[in-house]
Order: structure tokens, then C-alpha cells, then sequence
RNA sequence: CGCGGGGUGGAGCAGUUGGCAGCUCGUUGGGCUCAUAACCCAAAGGUCGGAGGUUCGAGUCCUCCUCCCGCAACCA
């Protein structure tokens, strides 16, 4: 087929290392651009850094660093990371290039003359030793619910959010002094106009939506959806292309979302492409966006409203692809417990093949799952070695077999095969992955069944005939396991491609040709 | 009445629109020897947390009860 799909991988917050729980969700999103491209669509992966916001400011404060240095190096691991996990992004760049702020500072602007941005003067906790406008997350108040102290954003003792009088008497958390409340002026985008539009598009679209993006959505949609502030007082980030706001900097989110598009952008422009191909509404795109439980308003509505507000045909997204959480020996993920170990380190441990299909095999697909290692080393060493790694080993080292012999394909097997893809392949476009990888694994114990009944260590001395077609066919299973396997495991795959000398992978039924050479035939996967 | 997620054979999980309760591992018995002691076959094992309701029929829908987990910050 030769559709346009697009598909949007979240961006890595540029302060901390990526851990298994950030790739358990993002994974989705290689594995459906890998289906595609097999399918001969024309995919576009993109991603990359975000490296803007409080966060990463605050941290470089605390190391002494600038915000571009923190921002930097993050943005190489992150890449390293992404990278050792076979992650096939078309482009994975960050938000601190110039193109990508010069693109969305246009795109800001055309919302901005389209009248969808506009200025509110309205108090907010000032800290005069600082100079500076404190944002929620800055200011210590005494919560007049409950009378305990609390950042502002919201009590942690109740849970009241408080609103601005509450601001008063705050404490500045940097320095320790009292705040006073000050006017400023913000620009502020018009969500509320977009109540109805987003309403109509998440009832067309979310078919596919797993719950947890069609609940949150929804929870929002019915509170009602309140304009939201797009600048910020802050040094670090992307100018404002309105007069007078040239002290302030754009909300880190919804300069981060356009990434999607600055991305696909500056990969078109390297390749020749038309961008547009894949984000505009006469192109009839595929648009896919896959992130973490906590992202999915940011791109079931923030996203879609800024694309309508910019007025320019864009087509929405189509589907949200929110994952849970993955927990790691029944803890949640965090720095202060210490599990948060970088999946930099975990992949150098385990190898890409097996932790990827572990985690899609056992991952957050429709709610929180958890991580342990001994789960990890039974996928291995069950599932993928003895099964999988087995299968390949027992056919194509078949003792003193030198070559693929020539050889007829059994075809009930080949009818299996055939079953197999497309199978998969449903189950892959419902975004049922946890139930694809089962169905791709049926096939491997289909093959380890009909290699036993064949027998073929008998068949060599009775029969020399059948004992080439059970070979055969055995090496035809191995073949197309190298194409089904491909979303979920590249490298192996490409290994087994190496073996049999496959050029071209598809998604369709391959044969491999007799008398090919099976030379250096090492296990698959390793024993853990 | 704070919010949310869960309780399914020994363990870990699937069960999408209600229609004989499945998978992986483990256990028991058998087969095979090509292969990384891997593979194949068979068996045992569940009143699906509890009670009530709707229905010809409920793990699956409704009500109530009970137990477990998360909800300051780092953090998807």
C-alpha cells in the first residue's frame, strides 16, 4: 500500500536519563512505523529532545551548568538510548535547533493573527529580592483549606488547587522571602472555542484509543476547556513573536508539540519530501501519536486545537496510542527509590532482542504491568531461546547440513504462514501488540510441532526426499518468522536475513532459494 | 462518600461487543535425540474476592460489601 502515515513518538524531557518505563511506551510507535514501512507505506518516525521548561533550568542551577549544557547532554543519551533499541525514528532531533524555534515561532504567529491568542493582565505572585514572577511550582503557600504548608500548584495535605488570592502571602522557594502579588500579562490560547470541534473529532476518531485516553479526554472535554496561558516568565526556551513579550518565553508545551510537525518538516526539506504529504488534510495522512498515560491531553486536545487554530487544512490526529505505567519489582519507577535504573545500562545487560519483546510481550499495554528481572530471563530463555532461537538452531545446524536443500513447501504449512501475516498484521493496526507477539510466537511452535512429527533425523535415513522438503519448509518458516518478527525484534531478524541470505524484507510470504549456503550459523539469543 | 487501578488454577498474566474458562512458567506421566539438556504429546489443578440483581445464559452488565496498590517531590 502507499499511505502517508505519520507517526509521533514523545519527546524525552531533557533532564534525566530514559528509563525501561519511558521505552516500554514508546516502543509502540517503532513497531508500528517498522509494519508499515513493510507493508510499503510511507511512513515518517519522528521524535526528539525537549529541552525546554523550569525543570531543566532548575537543574542547571543546581549543577552549575547552563540550560543548553544539561539540555545537550541528555539529548545525546536519550539518543544513544533510543538508538541501542532499534528505535527506526526517520529523524530524532531536539527542540534547541534553529529551525525548530524559527517554525514554531511562525506557527505561534499565524495562531496569534488568526485571533486565537490573545493578552490577560491579571495578578501573580511576585518575589521582589529575586525580581522575578514566580510560576505555582516556585511559591510556597499556607493552604487556607487546610492551614498546611504546601507548594501552590496544589495542596499536598487536601488536594485544593488554589487560586490566585491564595497567592498572597506566599514564600519564594528560592530565597526564602515573602512574595507579593503583582500584575503580568500573559497571552493565553482560546481553548474554550475549540469545546465542540474536539468534541466531534475524539467521538469520529477513538475507535482505536485505548480507555485511558478516551477517559481522560473526555474528563476534560466535560469540565468544560479553559484557555490556557502560552508564555511564561522564563530565559530559556522559544521567543515570543508578539511586541512586548520579548522578557518572556513560549509554554514548553506547546512549543514541544509542534516538534512533530518542525520534525517532519526538517526531514522533508534534507530528503526532498513534501512535508505536507503527512499533515495536511487533501493528503488524507495517517497521523498516530504514542506517549505515556500523563501525555495524553497535551495531544488529544492541546495538539489538535492548535493544529485547527492555525487554520491552514491540517489533518487531526488520528489516534492516540497512550500506554500505563510500568512498574519495576512492584515499585513504582523513581530516582529516590533507585529503580529508575537508565535503559541505557539495561540494554548493554540484556541485549535489544529479548527486552524488546519482553516488554511489549509484558508491558503497560492497557494498564500498569511490572518488571522483574526473573520475568525477563523466563522470556529469554522459555519463549524466545528455547522456542524461537531452538527452531532456527535445530533446522539450519542440522548435523553435517551444508546447504538450504532443494525441497517442496508443505501447504498446509505455507497456508499457516500466510495466516500468520495477516494475523499479525490486524492485530498490529488495532494496536493489540501484547496479542500480536503471541500470534507471531503460534507460528515458531507450529514449526517446532511439524519438525517433530516430520522427524526429519529419521526421514535422512529413510527417505532423502522428504527429509529435503521438511528442511525446506523449515527454512521457508525461518524466513518469513525473519519478516513477521521485524516490528518486534530487528536485529534478530536481521540476523536470520544474514543466515538465509534474504535481501528484501515484506510483509508477505517469502521463499528462500536451495543451495543457499548455510554458513557461521550462531544461536539466536543467549542463555541468561 | 476524595480520585484512580486492581482482585481469574501453585506463580505471572489474557479474556475486546455477555454464549461450553485460556496463555506462559511450574508440577506429574510419556515420546524423541536434529538442536543452546532444547523439542513434541498427555494429565492434574479454578464454585473467575464476597453477596444480591438483570438475562435462556455473566469472569464479562447493574447494586452493595470486602481486601490490595498508586495519588508531596524526582517521575511516562
Amino acid at each position: 500500500m502507499n499511505r502517508n502515515i505519520l507517526i509521533g513518538g514523545a519527546w524525552p524531557y531533557a533532564n534525566s536519563d530514559m528509563h525501561l518505563g519511558h521505552i516500554a511506551g514508546l516502543i509502540s510507535g517503532d513497531i508500528l512505523a517498522r509494519y508499515y514501512r513493510l507493508q510499503g507505506d510511507n511512513v515518517m518516525f519522528v521524535s526528539g529532545t525537549d529541552c525546554h521548561g523550569t525543570p531543566i533550568t532548575e537543574r542547571a542551577k543546581k549543577e552549575k551548568k547552563s540550560p543548553k549544557e544539561i539540555a545537550e547532554y541528555y539529548h545525546s543519551r536519550d539518543k544513544e538510548t533510543l538508538e541501542k533499541f532499534d528505535f527506526s525514528y526517520d529523524l530524532y532531533t531536539n527542540t534547541d535547533t534553529d529551525f525548530h524555534k524559527k517554525a514554531v515561532m511562525d506557527m505561534f504567529k499565524k495562531i496569534y493573527d488568526n485571533g486565537y491568542i490573545y493578552e490577560k493582565i491579571e495578578p501573580q505572585a511576585f518575589c521582589e529580592k529575586c525580581n522575578k514572577f514566580l510560576s505555582d511550582r516556585e511559591l510556597k503557600i499556607t493552604c487556607p483549606k487546610c492551614g498546611e504548608e504546601t507548594k501552590a500548584e496544589q495542596c499536598d495535605s487536601c488536594g485544593y488547587v488554589p487560586v490566585i488570592e491564595d497567592m498572597k502571602d506566599g514564600i519564594c522557594l528560592e530565597c526564602g522571602s515573602k512574595t507579593v502579588l503583582r500584575d503580568n500579562k500573559n497571552l493565553y490560547l482560546k481553548l474554550s472555542e475549540f469545546q465542540k470541534d474536539i468534541e466531534n473529532y475524539v467521538q469520529e476518531n477513538d475507535k482505536l484509543w485505548r480507555v485511558n485516553a478516551k477517559n481522560e479526554t473526555n474528563k476534560y472535554l466535560k469540565q468544560g476547556l479553559v484557555d490556557r496561558a502560552v508564555t511564561r516568565d522564563l530565559d530559556w526556551g522559544v521567543d515570543i513573536p508578539v511586541p512586548n513579550y520579548e522578557s518572556k518565553k513560549m509554554y514548553v508545551w506547546i512549543e514541544a508539540v509542534m516538534g512533530y510537525i518542525t520534525a517532519t518538516m526538517k526531514k522533508c526539506e534534507e530528503t526532498g519530501q513534501d512535508w505536507e504529504k503527512f499533515w495536511k488534510e487533501k493528503y488524507n495522512p495517517i497521523i498516530y501519536m504514542v506517549h505515556g498515560k500523563d501525555n495524553i491531553v497535551f495531544h488529544s486536545i492541546i495538539f489538535n486545537a492548535l493544529l485547527l487554530a492555525m487554520k491552514e487544512d491540517y489533518h487531526l490526529v488520528n489516534t492516540i496510542v497512550s500506554s500505563e505505567y510500568l512498574n519495576i519489582n512492584d515499585e513504582k519507577i523513581s530516582k529516590s527509590k533507585g529503580n529508575g535504573v537508565p535503559a541505557l545500562e539495561l540494554v548493554d545487560k540484556y541485549g535489544v532482542n529479548s527486552l524488546r519483546f519482553h516488554l511489549i510481550n509484558n508491558g503497560p499495554e492497557k494498564k500498569d504491568s511490572n518488571f522483574t528481572e526473573d520475568a525477563l530471563i523466563a522470556t529469554n530463555n522459555g519463549e524466545l531461546l528455547n522456542k524461537f532461537g531452538n527452531l532456527v538452531n535445530r533446522t539450519l545446524k542440522f548435523k553435517e547440513l551444508e546447504e538450504v536443500p532443494s525441497g517442496k513447501l508443505d501447504e498446509e504449512i505455507k497456508e499457516k504462514i500466510i495466516h500468520t501475516y495477516k494475523e499479525v498484521g490486524n492485530l498490529i493496526e488495532t494496536l493489540e501488540f501484547k496479542e500480536a507477539t503471541n500470534k507471531a510466537m503460534e507460528l515458531v511452535e507450529i514449526a517446532n510441532k511439524y519438525y517433530d512429527e516430520q522427524k526429519p533425523w529419521v526421514q535422512k535415513k529413510e527417505d532423502l526426499e522428504e527429509f529435503n522438503n521438511t528442511i525446506y519448509t523449515c527454512s521457508v518458516i525461518i524466513a518469513n518468522l525473519s519478516n513477521i518478527f521485524e516490528p518486534f525484534m530487528p536485529s534478530a531478524c536481521e540476523q536470520i536475513r544474514k543466515y538465509l541470505k534474504i535481501k528484501n524484507k515484506s510483509w508477505d510470504l517469502i521463499e528462500v532459494t536451495a543451495g543457499t549456503k548455510l554458513e557461521n550459523i550462531a544461536p539466536l539469543f543467549v542463555r541468561m
